[in-house]
DNA sequence: AATTATTGCGTACATTCTACACAAATGTAT
DNA sequence: ATACATTTGTGTAGAATGTACGCAATAATT
């Protein structure tokens, strides 16, 4: 029995979509297939090391969060042998776009999570499982931040959710949800991109909202 | 390196508590310790397999509900040698109080969860995790009823509410709410327990749950 | 200079949450 | 039998939160 760790990675963009890293495969099975990126646990590897290393070497992505998102362990789900396979769950902000396009040959693409091409091995159901996580995981806990640049308009959080939660968000309403939250520092800086009115940047607060969290504060939408 | 599974096991009761279900190890390394109960995947079996099973032959109970935990990879976590274990997490109803107690001389018994004795490996952290998961899981999704007998009156899930959350509950507020979400089905029965009024039995009706959810209903404390 | 696009802010109303009081139906003590 | 304690069942007022909007401000475009 051999152990894996597959990593699903989001990112958002270029366009306003939440996309996934995919790496086509080299060799059988699924050769020429689409698959999540992963490999196999070294025996005095950490999990998340092993994570982290695969990536390093198929897609040469550094990842801005991580989390653990569920073991698979169907005795069939790999055809050669039996491979359970702990799966990750990874965020990155969205300069890390270029760094892929960069790393040498390598055959790693962003794909639209509207538009996912046939996976390999059970990898569609791991996915699915790592959407709907994402999905549902925003409403509780402030990870969207980790998507955007480090400062951001208003409005690419509310384009994030909107395009995530698939229907549309009172922008109004939504921003004084957020704000009235207080993990969000405004800065005196504006940004102008094509026609309107410039936007003011904000900046998530990672200290300020573990302080609240440690009062109680539970995020919400 | 080898692959196992251990299953944390939660029931209601004999008081008013929520309490887990221990095993004490009959061989080192931790011999004499309380453990969670668990074992090795075998080489053709599927996990969830692999936890009733094992929950079979160590403490001969059925549960009532399961889902994934969490994965605990931790080179060191075994002192002898690698191991990696994917922890579940099981509810089971009273009655399963009697079984325990039947299934001759094996060494199970249920422990309090606030007053735990030291555990095995690395066991006190997937229990910490799995308490974690509990307590909030109550809140967005109706998993407590499968911690009660088929019918309850009301106060029993009021005290299973009070005593997971750890603080106090308005009465008259949860049952509202709780009555609001239409998910239970008053019967026509009532039952004397000592002293007042007597009560009325309810029943969770699944059915009408998962038709609820698919109508975009959320389960929400 | 008018038009369009985007951002920023406020207000009225509806819904939900929270705190709290009292009646009904039983057992228990005298 | 009567008074009292105990538990269950229901309602109501005010606070807090959510929802649906309208409109001004600041830019690019025509």
């Amino acid at each position: 029995m051999k152990l894996a760790v597959d990593a699903v990675v989001f990112g958002y963009g270029p366009s306003p979509k939440v996309s996934v890293l995919l790496v086509k495969r080299k060799y059988d099975p699924f050769k020429n297939h689409w698959a999540i990126p992963g490999g196999f646990v070294e025996e005095e590897e950490g999990l998340e090391e092993a994570v982290y290393r695969e990536l390093e070497e198929e897609t040469g992505i550094k990842l801005n969060y991580l989390e653990q998102l569920y073991s698979f362990g169907n005795p069939k789900r790999d055809p050669r042998e039996r491979i359970v396979s702990i799966a990750y769950f990874g965020l990155v902000r969205p300069d890390a776009y270029n760094v892929v396009a960069a790393t040498d040959a390598k055959e790693a693409e962003w794909h639209s999570i509207d538009h996912l091409p046939e996976l390999a091995f059970d990898h569609d159901t791991i996915l699915e499982t790592a959407i709907r996580r994402l999905r549902s995981k925003i409403t509780y806990e402030p990870i969207g931040f980790e998507l955007l640049d480090e400062t951001f308009p208003f409005s690419d959080l509310e384009n994030l959710y909107t395009s995530l939660l698939g229907r549309e968000i009172d922008r109004r309403n939504f921003r004084k949800k957020i704000l009235s939250l207080g993990m969000l520092d405004e800065l005196e800086i504006k940004v102008k991109k094509g026609a309107g009115r410039p936007a003011n940047l904000f900046q998530f607060n990672k200290e300020r909202y573990f302080q609240l969290k440690n009062d109680g504060f539970v995020f919400e939408l």
